[in-house]
DNA sequence: ATGAACTATCGCCTTGATCGATGGTTATTG
DNA sequence: CAATAACCATCGATCAAGGCGATAGTTCAT
């Protein structure tokens, strides 16, 4: 079976273009290259090396076979990056959850240096919102979330406010009756359905005053707004992105409200390295 | 540094859940097996399984690094199915030269064929004509090729006929003069230009009788009867595929021509077993 | 409690990676 | 054309790592 070492030698050989620069390179003697190679060429019963001249070239069988020699390494490195990192205390796979009401080139910027940083790591996205966030999160399910901000949070919760903040605002679909008015009272809006946010932890909190559907996700509201089943508070840029032209924005007191969003993990379940880079990003 | 024999261990130790069936698998002893992942933990600074139950289950830490063990032995495996491939004669790459003429479900079948039957074998196709093809092959710049058949070829080559053929069709722009006439006779056709076919290593050889453009590939003789600029004798698929609507054929005695394939190779440069292969399926 | 199946560890052997030294080949240079 | 500088192949010796068998300890089900 071909081993590392050798498979090495057969590399930096074939892009040195000399052993003894390979030997070199490798900090191994001349000898040592030869053999390895030689004992290349005899397990694959190839030749690898046209010797003919000065410089050792490549066979045509040999780039193919560098190639694949080349991946065999690359995946070796690319084990021994992680174990590393997980040696270090890196966590196995960081699992992120998010709200649909945060969306930013900040997030999209920490992602992006999140995948430099840290290349070979898994990556696990969860929406939620609410309660249901505060309660991966607490669970240990979650190691960051990035949630509309409340007030107060379970004591083994530790915020941090993102600098930033996104828009809340009322839409209907543009066949809903209410859709025609210019400025809606809170009395007219009461008169019709409402579509609001349900936690999944939590169904009963919210006890509905009028008729209401509800949902733990704003794109199954947005979905539901659309089907001009009533009115509904979504984030802006969610229904720019995923419903432009079909829904109506409307004019009440009070609306849109401006979002702030925290950055939410555990005392008990704290994010390592990884987790904590990626907070580091967001809030600086 | 982690040898393949170790991985090995490791990566059916996690997969079959027991160190003894791994041993009973890879036919070693179980005192190997459990060297190897004991040594793979202390090279990696990791501990990759729970021993604390009868059967030893991975860690998450493990989970992720079976992955990369894993991958690193798919890449070995590749190594050794091409390494034994090119000592059988398999050629390094195979390069295919193909005619526009040519477009043909059974050439789509036989190379989704042939990335089954070579699937790490790397597959040069190239776009020529008429005598640009014969030179390809004669160069032994391609092992194979598909060209509108010819009465003769040089006495190095081989010719075999495909059991198909496709149209080659008279075509000119919507907005030509000529798209206008029903039936075309040949003194009209004449004197418009015309858009041929010249091969690269024969320029001379097609001395113009009227006023010519001529490019070497079909393509180029497509997009130029697409400018208007004359009349083109085209393959019909090839108008179907990147020009409809945008061409007019035309009605001329004698077209349109049926075209012959013939699969060309060399006997100075005989196609290896993947290019016998290939010719193999096509003629079938 | 007992047996079956599993893992860890020890001593010993074999294989293969490595080194240094030596000798042969190829290109450059004066 | 000879001298020189690089380069590669080969040989014998050394050492680490993989492998085996035997043995002892642990876990789980009966």
């Amino acid at each position: 079976m071909a081993s590392q070492e050798v498979l090495q030698a057969f590399v930096q050989a074939a892009t040195q273009g000399s052993f003894s620069a390979a030997a070199r390179k490798l900090g191994r003697s001349q000898s040592t290259i030869s053999a390895a190679v030689a004992s290349l060429e005899i397990d694959l019963n190839l030749v690898l090396f046209d010797r003919s001249s000065r410089k050792p070239s490549l066979t045509p069988a040999g780039h193919v076979m560098l190639q694949r020699a080349e991946e065999i390494l690359a995946a070796t490195s690319r084990l021994e990056m992680t174990a590393s990192q997980l040696s270090q205390g890196v966590e196995p796979k960081l699992t992120v959850a998010i709200s649909d009401t945060y969306q930013s080139d900040r997030f999209e910027a920490a992602l992006s240096a999140f995948d430099q940083r840290y290349p070979d790591l898994e990556l696990e996205c969860l929406i939620a919102e609410c309660d249901d966030l505060v309660a991966l999160v607490q669970s240990g399910r979650a190691h960051v979330a990035f949630a509309e901000k409340q007030d107060s949070y379970p004591p083994d919760l530790v915020s941090s406010t993102v600098e930033e903040r996104t828009e809340i605002a009322l839409f209907v679909a543009r066949e809903h009756p209410l859709a025609a008015l210019d400025l809606v009272d809170q009395d007219v809006l009461q008169q019709h359905r409402e579509l609001r946010l349900a936690t999944i932890v939590n169904p009963y909190e919210s006890r509905a005053k009028g008729r209401v559907w509800s949902a733990p996700s704003y794109l199954m509201l947005l979905e539901m707004a659309q089907g001009g089943f009533g009115w509904a508070p979504l984030p802006r840029w969610l229904v720019e992105r995923f419903g432009p032209g079909t829904l109506q924005e409307l004019d009440v007191r009070g609306w849109p409200k401006p979002v702030f969003v925290d950055a939410l993990w555990s005392r008990l379940h704290p994010p390592g390295p990884a987790g904590s880079w990626l907070l580091g990003k967001m809030l600086e």
